[in-house]
DNA sequence: CTGAAAGCGCTTACAG
DNA sequence: CTGAAAGCGCTTACAG
């Protein structure tokens, strides 16, 4: 069985393919009864216009690419849900892919997808990134870029993404208000702009309630793993022993750093309360449930196709595209892991 | 900035369209000369096929659709991950598209990805797919298709799955062994092949220990979701006070029981023990971390694009192609929710 | 209102 | 070894 093509539908109708075609785009310069006749005899002949020939006589593919670190996260896979939902809505194709966390893959992963000809690209930057030329040469070959989540400030484009700053601050001002003295913070990569603006809401609050800031309270987390927040919490339980709240960039992080607690006979929160980020359904089921930040994943991923479709729309009119900063609201979400206000 | 063509490369060279494109791709009957300067010039032109044209010419599009039930779910997010890592790999490009395990959906999917000209389609079934219509449609289309994890039997296709039946018998003859008298399942959906083979399982293991299997001590969860696992054990404690173990389909679920056992103020594993399926990361670190059935992901999500390949490529060769079904191994990971043996 | 013709950028059967 | 020509299936500027 091979497709039915506009040539095949002129033949029966004994009309021109010319005039097919514009039948069935509803040029305004053809008759309502040949467009009946056209649409009618695609229905029947189950017309489905070849995307090749119609991507190469357009010069537009209708797809666009979504580059994240990693898809085995629950912060992403909502991202990619709510992506390709709103792409569908609006008959675009979603080619998916990921860094890994690794700027050599970013480049290629953009390479590749300029080469794939997509109209556009959401991309959500690797930690290790701290050259934006691939993505410049994206926008200079005509394939707009829109960052959500994990931005670079420097880049001029549309994103999205939440208030860190303010995000943290809520956190760790929490921890205060509950009663912790000592404040420890788990910050993420150093490239991260997630990391930093979380380190410095957690500064700020500290200043903002006379609570001094301690470099040594900080510890880095090169990645976000149950090990790592298992292995920096040993090494924060041995150097410290007054520590009685903590603030840990990530829930993943901080459930490992909750496991080590425990496993020394600590109690959380009467010891050492925790709080977290991301808000992981992980979060919700152990014990203690994690006091954490919940931060908008399945939206951000639509309102982030949205700007990008608004943007392609723009380019096609000629429209004058301008790039926003669109920043979602976050919220903390108070469970068992802290102590009551 | 706009693409270079072959047109340009002739031009420059002044050679013609037809050697430039057969020097690029190496054909034997271009001289080692030719092949070589024209391959220096592409390289300094920057040139990169238009793969719409060569698409349209070739009638193949080297992209696969990856149809899944829903990728906010860490066994799909990891099937996603082995199928676009191998497709990269291999120059394919992956379209992943979710039902929502609504057989509408499925059936709109596949139609959107023949009509989208994919070479070929990867799918798990929903759980409400009882009629396969639209897969023999694709596969009369042209558009083979490879089943993986969710399938139906009956659909003539390469398969790529567990034994359901044996590793359900593993965790069922697990709980037998460490003493456990009266066991209950909580089983998936009706038509979910999986959970018809996982019952399967846990009957033919009941019959080999000389247990009697109960009709009443099986739950059906509709879905696989906290809640459905907490509401099935707030019936099941209702209902039968012996249960003193529990083999659960799917960890999600498990989890969900167990918080509502926990919450009767019964213990886990002295009072039931609780057996999952999956072995989501979730269930190393809730407390009592949970006994489950590991399954592969990432590798079923290689070898399910290997398979497809194969085929699209024994297909261009004209070469007979022959389906495979096959099983790969699971592992029961014991962990605090069942007793020692 | 309809249609002949050009062309998007490539590949390949064929001729020389 | 090289190249002229046809053609993949569509869209659109242009002529009538």
């Amino acid at each position: 069985m091979s497709r039915t093509t506009l040539q095949q539908i002129a033949l029966s109708l004994d009309i021109s393919v010319t005039t097919v075609s514009k039948a069935l785009n509803s040029y305004p310069d053809v008759s309502k009864k040949t467009i009946e006749r056209v649409k009618e005899a695609a229905e029947r002949l189950n017309y489905k216009p070849n995307s090749f020939a119609v991507n190469l006589r357009t010069q537009q593919s209708k797809t666009i690419g979504l580059i994240i670190p990693e898809i085995v996260h629950q912060f992403f896979s909502n991202i990619v849900k709510g992506v390709t939902d709103e792409a569908e809505k609006n008959g675009y194709v979603v080619i998916v892919m990921q860094t890994n966390q690794k700027f050599n893959r970013e480049k290629e992963t953009v390479e590749f997808l300029i080469n794939k000809q997509v109209d556009g690209i959401l991309i959500a930057l690797s930690d290790e990134t701290v050259d934006y030329e691939h993505l410049l040469r994206s926008q200079n070959l005509d394939t707009p870029i829109v960052m959500f989540d994990k931005i670079a400030n420097t880049v001029a484009c549309s994103k999205v993404l939440i208030d860190d700053v303010k995000a943290a601050y809520e956190a760790t001002e929490h921890l205060i208000k509950t009663g912790c003295k000592e404040l420890v913070h788990f910050r993420g990569p150093l490239h991260s702009q997630n990391a930093i603006d979380r380190l410095e809401g957690y500064k700020i609050a500290l200043l903002d309630y006379d609570l001094p800031f301690k470099e040594e309270n900080v510890y880095l987390c090169e990645e976000m793993s149950f090990d790592m927040g298992r292995e920096q919490a040993r090494k924060m339980l041995d150097e410290n022993a007054k520590v009685d709240g903590m603030f840990i960039n990530t829930d993943l992080v901080a459930v490992g750093a909750m496991a080590e607690i425990k496993d020394r006979g600590l109690k959380i929160p009467e010891d050492i309360s925790v709080i977290g980020f991301s808000n992981w359904f992980l979060s919700s089921v152990i014990t203690p449930s994690l006091t954490t930040v919940a931060q908008p994943s399945f939206s951000m991923g639509k309102i982030s196709f949205n700007m990008l479709l608004s943007e392609l729309t723009n380019k096609r009119n000629n429209t004058k595209v301008t790039h926003e900063t669109i920043h979602l609201p976050t919220e903390l979400i108070v469970r068992d892991s802290t102590l009551p206000l």
